[in-house]
DNA sequence: ACTGAATATGCTGTTAGGCGTATAAAACTG
DNA sequence: CAGTTTTATACGCCTAACAGCATATTCAGT
């Protein structure tokens, strides 16, 4: 239940996976989050460009928080990465 | 060793904790990360809108991965480890 | 298939990120 | 305390995030 997030894709793949789960829609979101539809479209897609306060907006929306650690070796795609 | 990261402050500052950790300047890191040291400086001061392929880039060259789940209520003691 | 909801895309305007470059201010070190 | 390293600020440039607003497109329910 815990996401693993690398790469912007990632966060947003996971933070769309668990709006789902609360039962939001894109809009119920962002009008939760003070942002446009739009913006959380975008960034669900994976913009790498989006700002940091625009996802702890949606984190907060979304009663999140975030752990910073060190990389982990168990991600799936990243086996064979080194060869 | 986790850092718990609700915002922008606390992601400058986790990042910073690390990066010393690592024995690493902020001029290295930014040359790693290849990103300014000015960038770095200003994203360990807990810049909001420092984008996410920014720290992605920060995150990759400390060899560290994020975690993303649900609000937890830490003890009140645990508070202000996070600063 | 029809229909309404949900999501993706487009346009303009304002604001600002990160770049290169350079320097000022702090923080170590001998 | 001087000399060095590290960190914080500054300026101009280019690009784009996010805003509001609108519409196209896709999805889901009946």
């Amino acid at each position: 239940m815990d996401q693993i997030v690398r790469t912007p894709h990632q966060m947003g793949s996971a933070l769309r996976r668990i709006r789902r789960q609360r039962g939001l829609s894109q809009g119920e979101l962002a009008a939760r989050a003070h942002l446009r539809q739009a913006t959380i479209s975008e960034f669900e897609a994976g913009k790498g460009s989006t700002r940091l306060d625009t996802i702890i907006a949606i984190m907060v929306a979304l009663d999140l928080e975030m752990v910073v650690r060190p990389r982990t070796t168990s991600a799936p795609e990243d086996i064979g990465k080194a060869y």
